[in-house]
DNA sequence: TGACAGGGACGAAATCTTTCGTATTTTCGA
DNA sequence: TCGAAAATACGAAAGATTTCGTCCCTGTCA
């Protein structure tokens, strides 16, 4: 039995920790608990849970030579994101990563400067690909 | 406390059962767990249990009247792929289509074919728009 | 210096998921 | 019609996840 994959994949109730951290940067167990609370309901032990949890998982770095101590997301968001967005490839879409674009646009309008954003990026890839 | 939304979020393991279903359009247990176990170790009655739980939660619809009863998914796979997308959207990507979408392009390459279709859905919605 | 408040570590209950073993029911030939 | 083989149902163990309650430090300030 091998390992799992290279990444760690976040449950649902770390990512809404690892959402909190992201927006503040670095935050102590007290901050994260507010930021949380203002839109679920959940104690603030739980929230200190989930933190140390994480910080074993390796999801989040802790220093704790400050005395509230002070969290960080090991990884950047993105490359969270990535990880969890290959997850739902392999998952649910076959590991084709078009049909998944497809989907994600068609699912509801974007911006016309986030499509604009999308174009810039295509021509960019293809350009890569030619060459 | 509301319910959960109005998707159902099929777990790892029940993906593994749609993905099989979906490229047989509708299976037998048999069939599926041969399918499955091409690629993974589970046992039969493994696969059974996990499609009588999926047919409970509504995940697929059973046809009893055959004998080996045969079943379909409740929902096509685009729009699992969608509720799955968007749970995604929500739990990672602060609700940022775009983000996904830009994350989703530059994580590999896609093929040509993609890009073009890709464009193609661009400019629709950029039609659809600015009427 | 002693009690209090804030912060943290632990352990454990309550739920979901994942996996099967075993028992029961059906179907099909001999 | 009887029984073996195939299908299905049941129940439950083993892990993960999610949530807290409780106990233990460590300063602080009267």
């Amino acid at each position: 039995m091998a390992r799992k994959k290279a990444g760690i994949r976040p449950t649902e109730a770390e990512c809404n920790i690892l959402d909190a951290i992201w927006k503040l940067q670095s935050a102590t167990v007290r901050e994260v608990f507010e930021h949380l609370s203002q839109r679920q309901s959940i104690g603030h032990t739980t929230v200190l849970k989930f933190m140390q949890i994480m910080t074993e998982k390796g999801l989040l770095l802790r220093d704790a030579s400050q005395r509230p101590q002070v969290y960080r997301a090991a990884q950047s968001q993105v490359e969270t994101q990535k990880g969890m967005l290959r997850s739902l490839l392999d998952q649910a879409f076959g590991g084709s990563p078009g049909d998944l674009v497809l989907q994600a646009l068609s699912m509801q309008k974007s911006s016309p400067e986030e499509i604009d954003e999308i174009r810039k990026l295509l021509d960019a890839m293809e350009e890569g690909t030619k060459k």
